[in-house]
DNA sequence: CGATCAAGTGATATAATGTAACACCGAAAG
DNA sequence: CTTTCGGTGTTACATTATATCACTTGATCG
């Protein structure tokens, strides 16, 4: 346990739960979860922070000698697709997507002290003033990023 | 004229008024707007199209033999630091800003046709609706990136 | 069965984006 | 005048991402 989610939290448990969600949906869609993306799935929720394709690939190589760049890159768009994982722009980091299920693409809270990075429960109201406001341009949405940046809860409490 | 927004406004008028604007600024906070900051403010308005470092690179050069990557990174730090210019972190690009007086980090609305990026006219009512969602987490807000993906209102005339 | 076809992966090279570090110069402050 | 500091020049390098072609394997279909 080493950053401060993982306090809180079974964090093995948490991953194991990730995997089999992610069996189904692959299941249920017809997409192959083969070894190597359900390894690179399993290193991207290795921990709650953001993860580089290139930490990914330290990793990776490991366990397999000739792992390289496109050897991850096309795990991530692979899971990307999939809606199995997010992508951070501001970071150039992924993170495991924490309700595959549903539809949306999540909004992020990203802790500059501790660097986690927590989805948004509900990013629908924010989607919401989105659209409102793009209709004001009379410009259709198709997807919005959304990513904080600030203090997490844990952080503010350390401060004080 | 070869860009969809370029033709509802007179562009040369638009990038002078920018660079007054911009010196008015600098002037006033003390920060010292060189010829060199001035060409890259001059070469992000260019277009209201958002411009990646290496483009802006390609065009200095012309200019300046000796321009190197520093020479243009440095420039737009400057500018960024200033709220001159806006950074799209799903793009890897800078655009003008559109209203360096006021005092908040806007909201992108980016066209997937013809690539244009208009700045939100209002980003406070998501500003508004992301603060409410980030304090459910107890997640103190310093700052929020907003980029919207989709097709702005001349290609969907375009279109129909 | 055997041909073939597509998806997945291996392997190499290279492109695109961004930063570190040190040298130099010139204008402002003492 | 000289010291200092911000801005720039210059080189090298680090990080992030993609293109391309070869190979394998399991699915499909005559």
């Amino acid at each position: 346990m080493t950053d401060a989610i993982s306090h809180n939290h079974n964090h093995h448990q948490c991953v194991s739960d990730a995997i089999v969600s992610a069996e189904k949906i692959c299941d249920r869609s017809g997409a192959r979860l083969t070894d190597l993306r359900r390894r690179v799935f399993e290193l991207v929720w290795s921990g709650h922070k953001p993860i580089t394709a290139y930490e990914i690939l330290d990793l990776l190589k490991a366990e397999r000698r000739n792992a390289a760049p496109p050897t991850v890159y096309r795990a991530l768009d692979f899971l990307l697709e999939q809606h199995l994982i997010h992508r951070i722009e501001s970071l150039n980091a992924f993170i495991g997507c924490a309700k595959p299920d549903e539809d949306h693409r999540g909004g992020f809270l990203i802790c500059k002290e501790c660097k986690g990075v927590e989805e948004l429960r509900d990013s629908r109201p924010i989607r919401d003033a989105i659209k409102r406001e793009a209709a004001e341009s009379n410009f259709l949405v198709t997807t919005s990023m959304i990513e904080v940046l600030g203090v997490c809860a844990n952080c503010r409490t350390m401060a004080a």
